[in-house]
DNA sequence: CAGCTAGGTGTAAACGATTACATCGCCATG
DNA sequence: CATGGCGATGTAATCGTTTACACCTAGCTG
């Protein structure tokens, strides 16, 4: 029903190679011609079929996105990031989300043949033999937080290991002296990573401190009570992300306590409702929207490359951000939506 | 270089059609034809060109969104909600955000001709006008927030008067006497709605109070510093939405008032952040996600209908949640975390 | 044993665009 | 006046699938 480009000839009185031209390149029509075919598209509301001029062109104008999860706010800053990116130079962006196991990714994968010119790649699933086996081969792609060292596909990180690092030093430099940590889901590549710099950061001698959460609130919360009820309670606590601090927070002002008087806190990732907590939480920094421009952009040049051996593995840096939380921070009545200090740059 | 059909054809000793119907339905193929498809197939990592296949089959199994942006919580919720009930039927979310003008808004309804089964806008250019012109016809879409009434095309809507009805009512109640509004952008539907709701809300003789905003926190801020100035100062403050209602608790507490005690405030959204400011807010949850749930349910309706009457406009129902910025809400100690008590639904 | 049915497979025509190549005037040049 | 070139247009091949239809073989029925 839709009206085809066949039509458009007919009712303009001319060729489809013409109607073609007209609409695409401004190559040699004669203007009156191309006024006639304007018109007729116009009048039969007329737009070319995405399917056919791709198939033929073998452009798709699109870039597709398989993420884990559409949850919180971490994925749409991601998200945002990517499309901002894309929306630059004008492509498309289709997500695919929710990829419960590997069965379910590589469906994923294939589904995104002929769809799309590359592919930005976040899947726990997506081990480097599962794309070998299964990204067609000649179709870009890059990943995301990874943690693989594939030798092909360009990686995508934050620097969660220099992030941890630093705001384990920092509170060391505020005189805490047992520093706990709350811990991500044991699998995941970034929480590692985070907790590797922890230890990295404690002082020769600090004591390793470790709590076990899975990035959610509530296990958040649990450690909180947990640490709120301990014997030699630790100074301060530094938890993998910024819901689990805010989690440990509600315990720990439920137990009777003060932030940041008995106890510093910290989180990881900034999300935006770091700053509206009380105390407004000192965490880290992650860029989430940067890192989803930059792969998105790297995928891009890899895309127009061709097979450039351009940037390989890129670390997105990571920057403290110090508010009261844990001592730091502004004045006490711009709580509310004021601009953090940013103290230190981890190594990009 | 990707292989195609044709490649696994050869290389199975069969003939194209042989495979096509091997690798779709699974209808008359030899058990031992089949298993040396499947296996050519897997060593030459084939995957199905989804232009050719959808150039052929008109159907892309993928769904367009339109949305004039992708900041903010808001966005993020509803993309979220559109991409579960498109993932329950295994189709694809292809997004195209932020057009400036009509003119780019056009540009991205066309471009998404043949490369989606339907569509979903919202977009503040996407007037009547001109999306009768500018949808090829025979494309399905739903309309998202757009206040209009199309004949042909159906709309979802949040029940912003109902929510801020009910609020103005709540606030009333509480023993609000002059109660002060901090609207949103002039030109916006869903602004205009809430500052329906709440002069509908007044009390016969009530004081109509309106300070101008935006939906941005600084708007709020710069509302709630004029309102703590005032000499006949409010004793209620309803922004709204939730971003407005915190800038505005910022100026607030920052000129020394005390929330609730002084003055009651309340937002509008319920975003994920309005539960950990302090006191946490009360606020009109829209149900964001189920928004674009239902808007996707529709338009999938729609489209397997292929142009049943089914429903037309459909309204999505608030509820107020109350919490602490009005003297209500949950004990001091669960204030993170604490699940919010429902108090009254808006007409359905 | 002839004829019919039915299941497996191949052939080729779509789908709707782009674009290389052929064609056709027309004008300028020698 | 013939020739060459060039600009505007048309013809048709092509992209990679799906699928209607034809064909062929084998087994069953009468």
């Amino acid at each position: 029903m839709p009206s085809t480009i066949r039509d458009v000839a007919r009712a303009a009185g001319v060729s489809v190679a013409t109607v073609s031209r007209a609409l695409n390149g401004s190559q040699n029509v004669l203007p009156g011609t191309r006024a006639r075919i304007l018109e007729a598209a116009a009048e039969l509301r007329f737009a070319p079929s995405g399917a056919a001029r791709s198939l033929i062109t073998r452009r798709t104008d699109t870039i597709g996105a398989l993420l884990p999860d559409l949850h919180g706010e971490y994925f749409s800053e991601l998200i945002r990031g990517m499309d901002q990116a894309a929306q630059a130079r004008g492509l498309h962006l289709l997500v695919s989300s929710s990829h419960g196991d590997a069965e379910a990714a590589a469906a994923a994968v294939r589904a995104m043949n002929g769809r799309v010119d590359g592919l930005i790649v976040m899947s726990p699933h997506a081990d480097a033999e599962l794309l070998q086996r299964n990204l067609p081969s000649s179709l870009p792609a890059v990943l995301l937080n990874s943690g693989l060292e594939l030798p092909d596909l360009p990686n995508f990180d934050v620097d969660n290991f220099g992030g941890a690092l630093s705001m384990t030093r920092h509170l060391v430099q505020r005189g805490a002296r047992r520093i706990a940590f709350i811990s991500g889901p044991s699998g995941n590549h970034e929480a590692l990573e985070r907790l590797r710099g922890y230890q990295a950061g404690l002082p020769a001698g600090g004591e390793y401190l470790v709590f076990e959460g899975d990035f959610g609130e509530e296990s958040g919360w649990a450690a909180g009570s947990r640490i709120a009820r301990s014997q030699v309670r630790p100074d301060a606590v530094f938890a993998a992300n910024d819901m689990m601090a805010i989690g440990c927070l509600g315990a720990l002002l439920e137990a009777g306590m003060r932030v940041p008087e008995d106890l510093l806190l910290a989180g990881f990732d900034d999300i935006p409702t770091a700053r509206y907590v009380t105390p407004s939480l000192t965490t880290v920094r992650v860029g989430i929207a940067e890192l989803g421009r930059r792969a998105m952009e790297g995928l891009i040049g890899a895309i127009e490359a061709d097979a450039a051996g351009a940037v390989r593995h890129e670390t997105v840096p990571t920057e403290l951000v110090i508010r009261k939380s844990c001592g730091g921070g502004e004045a006490s009545g711009a709580s509310i939506a004021g601009k953090p200090a940013v103290l230190a740059r981890s190594r990009s």
